[in-house]
DNA sequence: AGTAAAAGGTTTTTT
DNA sequence: ACCTTTTACT
């Protein structure tokens, strides 16, 4: 082994502690890193990916399993830049859904996939769990049944979690439990219809990797990678962990880090026991404790410390740090949540001024609509701001009506896609949309073509209205297939469809315009793959995680606040991070309390939070908040700050804004307070 | 028969 | 705000 001993240490060694070096330099067999939050985990991984690299293991034979695309993108950024004679680029980065993806389009056939099969994220998942329900007669006079997305949910979590159907229901889904002979049918018809299609959805990469690896094609791929590191081990799942253990071997080559303080991830499958048994698993496996914090100041520790010493979970270790002490963080009562939101959009400008850009600052929640507020109010005051996680930019209608007549390019079996397509033509609904898909399964196999070439050859008996769009239709599709043999570009196409979208956008939104807007961005952003059928495999695997992804690289020297869901914000760190909505009910969240390894969760969700904050924190809790997300009762609670930060309320200083006092010399009500109404709302409530 | 409009309900977090 | 179910209308 080649180690610092050369006569220039190599630059991936400098800087490092003890603990790090460790992790970097060793050698031989299965290596666990608890990397506690803020101690130089992506920094540890990217040096040793580095050396690795360095001392000549060929780049495209190390695996590098990370979270999101982006934390592999930014690993292997940082590892490039610590050595200077070899290239890293061609290591094989990304999630493990991307990796399987890869794998699959190359290998899958020894596990029975066709080439060209379509990969569906959760949303598409859910509408054709939705389509098997109705056929299945299921939707209808029937007692009330569970939305397609908790059907999905269900499904998803029984596949990853591995646990029987009728378990996960009991446990994590009791107010179906009704419907379980209903979802196991509608399950089975589910898997059915994905073979029947060429679709695969996510939870489906994870499953036939494994098969992969178990298949004849297994020692192919085991011989692909020397070295597999994985990094946030606490978050990945059983279907992951076997994942691993086929493919490196239990004396493998195989680096994993995380840490289990940080696991937040249980509702997808994820289990922190794959990091806490990983010891017993991996045969002669070392740990390496990372425990020093480079990141926050020693009051912000003592306070995240403070949170987590009271959790009753088996791996206790506690942060440190040498940084110099900062201020104490603050634990903010406000009104409500318009007060909440004033006194952040506040304290950001102070902090600005201060000499703090706004991309150094962060303000993470609980739930996607708790920024709702603060948004409208960031807006109010010219401050620019980017979201992350919450709503998405593929999730929405129109973007979602664009794909799918991608889709029917690419793959003229996808059903899903077939069905949005046809129902956006007025007069065109379920009925109507599939009476013209199995017109056309007719017409193709009549003469040995596909669904698309049927459809441009074919006049139908449509209702007037639904004449000129589909005629558009049948024109578009025809040229983006291209007419001399050459397809034009993924770009161009979407140009070439956007017409027939504005056809029917005008009857279908309000705000049509905005959103053709949103297709031309699209379209700017397709340009950057090569192929349409790339374009859309990218796209699901990795979706823009905010708006601004979209924009590109030329917003980047703009300023903006991040908001972020605490999900969203691990791995990120800020010097000054606000936690919005630190009351008890969010955080926990109520519909947590009841088990107490959803608590737990909890509690790990409010560590994450804090620990991202360098230099300032402040907690918000709104002391009133109104309940029903859905109407615009004033039915409200009054709210105590999460249960989790009693045992760390020494370390916080204390303050209150926007309470009004009753006492208020002049006797004049603050607006909007109206003590009698308050008053029988809580009577009441 | 099948689509469109109106009423009624609603467990969070994401690859 | 969005999705599902019900009712009204072609």
């Amino acid at each position: 082994m080649f180690d610092a001993s050369t006569p220039e240490d190599p630059t991936w060694l400098d800087g490092l502690n003890d603990r790090q070096r460790e992790a970097v330099l060793h050698d031989g067999g299965p290596l666990l890193v608890i990397a506690g939050a803020g101690t130089g985990k992506t920094r540890t991984l990217a040096s040793r990916v580095a050396r690795l690299v360095d001392e000549g293991v060929p780049a495209d034979r190390v695996l590098l399993l990370t979270f999101t695309r982006r934390a592999a993108a930014e690993m292997l950024r940082r590892s490039s830049a610590l050595i200077s004679n070899r290239s890293v680029g061609k290591v094989w980065g990304g999630t493990f859904h991307a990796v399987a993806n890869r794998l699959l389009r190359k290998y899958g056939s020894a596990v029975g996939l066709q080439d060209g099969f379509t990969v569906i994220d959760q949303s598409d998942a859910a509408s054709l769990f939705g389509m098997i329900r109705t056929e299945l007669g299921y939707s209808g006079s029937k007692q009330r049944f569970p939305k397609k997305e908790t059907i999905a949910a269900v499904y998803s979590r029984t596949v990853n979690a591995r646990t029987p159907l009728t378990e996960t229901v009991e446990e994590r889904f009791p107010w179906v439990v009704d419907h379980v002979d209903a979802l196991r049918e509608i399950f089975r018809a589910y898997t059915a219809r994905k073979k029947d299609h060429n679709v695969v959805d996510y939870d489906d990469l994870l499953l036939y990797w494994n098969a992969l690896l178990d298949s004849t094609a297994g020692g192919t791929v085991r011989n692909l990678f020397d070295q597999v590191l994985v990094d946030e081990y606490q978050d990945t799942n059983r279907s992951q962990a076997e994942i691993l253990r086929s493919l490196c071997g239990i004396a493998g080559n195989l680096t994993v880090v995380g840490d289990d303080a940080q696991a937040i991830y249980s509702f997808r499958g994820a289990t922190v026991e794959n990091i806490l048994e990983f010891p017993e698993a991996f045969e002669g496996a070392t740990v390496v404790t990372l425990e020093q914090n480079y990141r926050s100041t020693p009051q912000i520790l003592n306070a995240a410390n403070a949170v987590m010493k009271a959790s009753p979970e088996t791996f206790q270790k506690e942060l440190w740090t040498q940084r110099a002490a900062g201020r104490m963080p603050d634990l903010i009562t406000c009104f409500d949540e318009s007060a909440q939101a004033e006194l952040v959009a506040d304290r950001v400008l102070d902090h600005r001024e201060a000499g703090l850009a706004l991309r150094d600052q962060a303000v993470l929640f609980r739930t996607g609509h708790h920024s709702a507020g603060l948004e409208i109010e960031l807006s109010r005051r010219n401050i620019p701001f980017v979201k992350y996680g919450g709503l998405r930019f593929l999730e929405a209608a129109h973007v979602k009506d664009l794909l799918a007549l991608l889709r029917i390019l690419d793959n003229p079996k996808d059903e899903l896609a077939w069905n949005r397509v046809l129902q956006m033509i007025p007069g065109i609904g379920p009925a109507t949309s599939l009476k013209i898909t199995d017109h056309l399964d007719g017409e193709a196999q009549k003469n040995d073509s596909d669904r698309l070439v049927a459809l441009v050859a074919v006049q139908f008996p449509v209702v007037a209205e639904a004449r000129e769009p589909m005629e558009e239709l049948q024109k578009a599709l025809l040229d983006c297939r291209g007419h001399d043999g050459t397809e034009p570009g993924p770009s161009q196409q979407i140009e070439r469809l956007i017409p027939f979208c504005s056809l029917v956008f005008e009857r279908s939104y309000d705000d049509s315009a905005a959103r053709l807007a949103d297709l031309g961005q699209l379209a700017a952003l397709a340009a950057e793959y090569g192929t349409r059928s790339r374009f859309l495999t990218e796209i699901t695997l990795d979706p823009p995680a905010s708006t601004s992804d979209l924009a590109g690289p030329p917003h980047l020297d703009d300023d903006y606040l991040i908001l972020s869901t605490i999900h969203s914000a691990k791995g990120g760190e800020w010097r000054a991070v606000f936690v919005i909505h630190a009351a008890d009910g969010n955080i926990p969240s109520d519909m947590a309390i009841s088990d107490p390894g959803g608590l737990e969760e909890e509690r790990r969700l409010l560590y994450v939070a804090l620990t991202r904050a360098k230099d300032h924190l402040h907690v918000t809790v709104p002391q009133r908040f109104y309940h029903k997300r859905f109407s615009g009762s004033r039915e409200h609670s009054y709210a105590l700050p999460s249960r989790f930060l009693d045992p760390a309320m020494e370390q916080f200083e204390h303050v209150t804004v926007g309470i009004p006092q009753h006492d208020d010399a002049t006797g004049v009500l603050p607006p909007g307070k109206d003590p009698v109404a308050d008053v029988l709302e809580d009577l009441w409530r």
